[in-house]
RNA sequence: GGCCCUAUCGUCUAGUGGUCUAGGACAUCACAUUCUCAAUGUGGUAACCCGGGUUCGAGUCCCGGUAGGGUCACCA
């Protein structure tokens, strides 16, 4: 059986959650290792949270990451249009069906009329059941000849049952009196969510409906829509919700990033990304032997070939550890070499930073893929990238010398500056060119003049070049700059 | 509050009645290596929510409690 999935996001401004990546990773996993369709549909039936622009920012972040949608908007398909404010005949056709059969009414409450009821309901511990469930359809069109506004409204079941299967957490059992008369068709005319899901989820023949877990509550409204118009169920699956590690609920921006997009802007890798995601709540089947490690770095297309629903976890809530997700990042970066990482790091740069001072030096650095071979292992994101190669460029100002990490020789720094100044003007213009032996040779000999341990000399170096008491390797480090300028930091108060 | 779901180290998890004195990863701690910071290597601390059953035997099955979460919109 091939799989066809579907993300149903509403461009309501913000753009996509790092939690519509995760449900959607599942959903592309899902659906290629089944040979099958990813589909993306635009749930836009909210005219007042509209937001202009949004469509495309999400469609855009969803090519950032890579996970490419075969049927949705812009690509098109067999069951266009994929945006619901373009369907709404579609939902009102169906709508008019249901209330013909006796499934719906037509519903006269005004909002104040409903609150009113809803709360009285809610004291009972009654779900809501309009007044009009009951009116016949004549009288209704009469009331609608009239001007009357009116909904459209689920005429749900007495005390019926609603089982079905979830591919997660098995199988479930409701009780129709818990559903209240959902709205289907709004005043405006536009349906709800509820409504558009289940009609376009068929027709699109949606064969997995993969959402987050605060979605089950509804599920039994949506089952009841499948049965009154005679359609096959699709498979649900109710994925755990993410959550700050600290806080028993939903990401927080007091942590960092929640939307994909900030992911990326603050330098994280889409792959890095979508693997820490993967394992939120997925496990893999790879056996292993006790004590054996497991394997966590997986590749989209592994990943593909491994996933499968009965492995994702039964629980509401996961927690989005960041800590683990910089790891992954980290791992990344690491694996990737120089020259790739120089890419990345320059379309990053050119797209993300707002920082104009060394856009200049990096573009035009000839020798930037050497550099960043040096900070490669000691980099979490591109921004520590960047930071990192501040140095290189710019000459540091207004250094603190009085740092703990040069106790021991504080007296003496003047005079080693002025020592490591001399020895580094006997060397050739071409820093390339230099020894290590004979630098580090010279440099440790200054050390022995001052009777300073071999790190502390190696540590005023390292301050009076970078400014900072960390830093790539020396010698690696001095060999990518001019001698002019390493002198000019060595030497600068004379 | 009604209804629904869930429950293994701090976190993500492995575990499908005996191989569990519970395994891995992140985080954390120690040691090694080192010109710093990292990276790397080695080792350590750390969990089956509680109570009853069922069974020769339960982390694993059943029941109850407790805790956490979800939901109860003309939002998705």
């Amino acid at each position: 059986m091939t799989a066809r999935t579907r993300i149903a996001p509403s461009p309501t401004g913000l753009g996509l959650h790092i939690g519509h990546i995760r449900t959607m990773l599942y959903d592309y996993a899902l659906a290629k290792n089944t040979n099958g369709q990813f589909i993306v549909r635009i749930e836009d039936t909210d005219q007042n949270r509209y937001v202009e622009g949004a469509v495309e920012n999400i469609l855009k972040t969803i090519k950032d990451y890579g996970l490419n949608y075969d049927e949705g908007p812009i690509v098109e398909g067999p069951y266009t249009p994929y945006v619901q404010s373009q369907r709404l005949e579609i939902y009102k056709k169906y709508a008019l069906e249901l209330i013909q059969k006796g499934y719906a009414y037509y519903c006269f409450l005004t909002p104040e009329e409903t609150e009113e009821l809803q709360k009285q309901a809610r004291l009972e511990n009654k779900k809501l059941r309009s007044p009009y469930r009951n009116t016949s359809l004549e009288e209704a069109n009469t009331l609608i000849e009239q001007g009357k506004e009116h909904v459209v409204r689920l005429k749900v079941p007495e005390d019926g049952e609603i089982i079905f299967e979830d591919a997660i957490l098995g199988r479930l059992k409701f009780n129709s009196n818990e559903v209240d008369d959902q709205i289907l068709l709004k005043t405006d005319g536009f349906p709800t969510y509820h409504l558009a899901v289940v009609i376009d989820d068929y027709l699109m023949k949606i064969t997995h409906v993969l959402r987050g877990n605060d979605w089950l509550s509804s599920t039994p409204k949506h089952i009841l829509l499948y049965r009154y118009l005679g359609w096959e169920l699709p498979v649900f699956a109710h994925l755990p919700n993410l959550k700050e590690k600290n806080e028993n609920r939903k990401l927080s921006k007091r942590y960092g990033a929640v939307f994909a997009s900030q992911f990326l802007e603050q330098g994280y890798l889409p792959e890095a990304l979508l693997n820490f995601l993967m394992l939120l709540g997925w496990s893999s089947p790879i056996e292993r032997k006790h004590g054996e490690s497991e394997k966590e770095i997986y590749s989209l297309q592994e990943f593909v070939e491994l996933f499968s629903l009965d492995r994702v976890q039964k629980t509401a809530l996961v927690s989005f550890d960041r800590d683990k997700l910089l790891w992954f990042n980290k791992e990344y970066i690491k694996a990737k070499s120089a020259d790739d990482l120089k890419d990345i790091f320059v379309n990053w740069f050119k797209n993300h930073n707002q920082d104009k001072t060394l856009e200049e030096f990096i573009l035009q650095d000839s020798q930037l893929e050497g550099k960043i071979a040096l900070i490669k292992e000691r980099a979490g994101t591109l921004v520590d990238i960047l930071s990192q190669l501040n140095f290189f460029y710019i000459k540091p100002e207004g250094i603190d010398w009085n740092i703990k990490q040069l106790g021991a020789v504080n007296e003496h720094i003047d005079e080693m500056r002025k020592d490591l100044y001399d020895l580094h003007s006997t060397f050739n213009a071409d820093t390339k060119s230099w020894s290590h032996e004979e630098w580090e040779k010279g440099i440790r000999s200054i050390g022995d003049k001052y009777n300073a341990k071999h790190g502390d000399i190696f540590m005023v170096l390292r301050v009076a070049i970078v400014g900072m008491p960390f830093s790539p390797p020396l010698f690696e480090s001095l060999q990518l700059m001019n001698k002019e300028d390493i002198l000019s930091r060595l030497y600068p108060n004379f």
